[in-house]
RNA sequence: CGGGGAGUAGCGCAGCCUGGUAGCGCAUCUGCUUUGGGAGCAGAGGGUCGCAGGUUCGAAUCCUGUCUCCCCGACCA
């Protein structure tokens, strides 16, 4: 199981079960298979993407993997804007009395509330510093946890006709939620995100936007990410506060855990009634809005990582890769660098002048100081996807030696160089990074899939299931009968004492095959069940 | 927020029990050697021991408080 968890051969020489080659001597202290809680946190620190704030939750976010985000952010922005959305910007601080009009909203939140109070410091006559407790606030300040409430509000002043429906926004921007234990990237007090919000005349318009939202988080989740998700309904009992319904991508992690990567909510007309989002319909009659909310965030990086990195550190798929290929020139501090540096550059600007994903290729040459064996293992462990070391004889040669990031080990298990033509290589580099990105979303999605189990009928069988001694277990797909209230409640009961949530009922599942595991009733659905993020 | 663990040089750690000049490895810098693959030798620099109080002639070490991180749980669009 471990095997088929952990590689995925292109081929013999680079599986470790087979033909014994010599120890690979991995750019990773721990391995995924031995601890994957740390095994993810040295990835984030030795790809210098993220690092600790001094800060209860909060990360520094470094130029790795802010421009891993940046990238996420682009090409996200691109098909928001596609669909006919607008970018806003909302405040920060929302007043609490905007924030209690809507009770299931409040209830949902109000455990991780960060509240400004005060306006003013002063002196405490120790040195230190106090709030004034003569600047005190009318009313306390809430620090966004999400933009529901001030949005509504903005659309109960926009909104005024059926003309001024469907109302598309967007804003980018960060949100606190006073979390009680954090991650980073997966779960963090402060982060980053974008919230589409959008308001509707009727039900059904509201659900095609919540629809075609989820369909835009799944496509982006596959095709720029190259991480397979299901999009589906969540239960009752893992809705947003305040929807009516909400919907998920979610992707498997390489310990078979569930990680939502993306949620679209149809919110009914509970924000309209509770901001007043209101409009004259064609026949004069004042109606409520049907608005919906959607939204991705660095969380996705968190994916990114769990799914692709290796024990040699993260791979990044080409599509979110800051720099898709590193050129290393290997200088040896003399005087045949200056002519090194030349056939480096020209390699560089011919790259650069290539194409591919649809965008010029985004190459990097690395002159800083320093070895390039040293830099090599830096690049690995980053995950560029191609990476260069350029010598004294490969210019003289007209060559280069290509390190492909999936392809990282050789049979002797020494790093797989693939020496080149330079000519042969400017051609081909295009089709190199796009091919990988192909790997990438293959490799992933054949884990998945090899990680899923779909003939689990009984509660005694999904008990076997998770109790046997596996250590990264995956999903099971069961009947379910679509519990709602007390019912539900039991179910998520029994399942915890399994550690097990329920994920979501996929949008194109099979139907179902008998009555629901938990139950006992006819099942209505197929559901996912998995230990989760 | 409950239970457990941890914070000492950029990174990883020892020292703490039994108070008495702040240590090791890697990294960094300098020199020499090496030069197609994660270099070797020699030397050097770098730390108010998380922070704040307290005990003491003297605190990294003992006591109290507090902040931050990690693991498990609870909680969690």
């Amino acid at each position: 199981m471990v095997d088929r968890l952990f590689t995925a051969p292109r081929s013999a020489a680079n599986s470790p079960a087979m033909n014994k080659p010599a120890a690979i001597r991995h750019a990773l202290s721990v391995k995924r298979e031995d601890d994957f809680a740390q095994w993810y946190q040295e990835v984030i620190s030795e790809a210098e993407m993220a690092e600790e704030s001094g800060v209860r939750g909060c990360m520094v976010i470094k130029p790795w993997g802010y421009g891993i985000w940046e990238r996420i952010q682009r090409l996200m922005d691109d098909r928001i804007k596609a669909a006919g959305v607008q970018n806003c910007y909302f405040p920060l601080f929302i007043p609490l009395s905007y924030f209690a009009k809507e009770a299931e909203h409040v209830e949902g939140f109000a455990k991780e509330m960060a509240v400004v109070t005060h306006h003013r410091l002063i002196g405490d006559g120790e040195g230190g510093l106090v709030p004034d407790p003569e600047a005190k606030l009318e009313e306390p300040l809430i620090v966004r946890p999400t933009s529901e409430t001030v949005i509504g509000a903005a659309m109960s002043r926009w909104i005024q006709s059926w003309r001024d429906l469907p109302l598309l926004t967007n804003q980018w921007a960060n949100v606190v939620r006073w979390e009680m234990r954090t991650r980073m990237f997966l779960r963090t007090s402060e982060f980053l995100w974008q919230e589409g919000h959008t308001a509707h005349a009727n039900r059904d318009d509201a659900m095609g936007e919540t629809l075609r939202a989820l369909e835009m988080y799944r496509d982006f989740a596959e095709t720029e990410l190259a991480m397979p998700v299901i999009a589906g309904e969540k239960p009752e009992n893992e809705r947003f506060p305040g929807a009516v319904a909400t919907y998920s991508i979610e992707a498997m992690m390489q310990d078979g855990k569930a990680l939502q990567a993306g949620t679209s909510h149809y919110l009914g007309t509970a924000f309209a009634h509770a901001a007043g989002i209101q409009y004259q319909d064609r026949e004069g009659t004042q109606q409520y809005c049907h608005t919906t909310s959607w939204g991705t965030s660095t969380r996705m990086v968190g994916g990114v990582i769990m799914t692709h990195g290796d024990d040699d550190g993260l791979r990044v798929p080409p599509m979110i890769a800051p720099q898709q290929v590193v050129i290393l020139p290997m200088l040896r501090d003399n005087d045949e660098d200056e002519a090194l540096l030349a056939y480096c550059e020209d390699l560089r600007s011919a790259v650069a002048a290539q194409s591919a994903l649809g965008e010029p290729l985004r190459v990097l040459l690395d002159k800083r100081p320093g070895k390039a064996t040293q830099k090599r293992w830096a690049w690995v462990k980053k995950g560029a996807p191609i990476v260069l070391e350029i010598g004294g004889r490969d210019a003289a040669a007209g060559q280069v030696s290509m390190l492909r990031r999936d392809r990282l080990w050789n049979a002797a298990g020494k790093p797989d160089f693939a020496a080149l033509a330079k000519d042969d290589f400017v051609a081909r580099v295009a089709g190199e990074v796009e091919a990988y990105q192909d790997v990438l979303y293959t490799q992933a999605r054949e884990r998945r899939d090899a990680q899923i189990v779909r003939d689990i009928d009984t509660m005694d069988a999904l008990k076997a299931f998770y109790s046997e001694d596996k250590r990264y277990p995956g999903w099971v797909e069961v009947n379910w009968s679509k519990p709602t209230g007390e019912d539900l409640d039991a179910v998520v009961k029994q399942l915890k004492e399994l550690k097990l949530t329920v994920r979501n009922v996929p949008l194109d599942a099979a139907p179902p095959t008998g009555d629901c595991i938990f139950t006992g009733r006819p099942a209505v659905e197929r559901i996912y069940v998995a230990r989760a993020y």
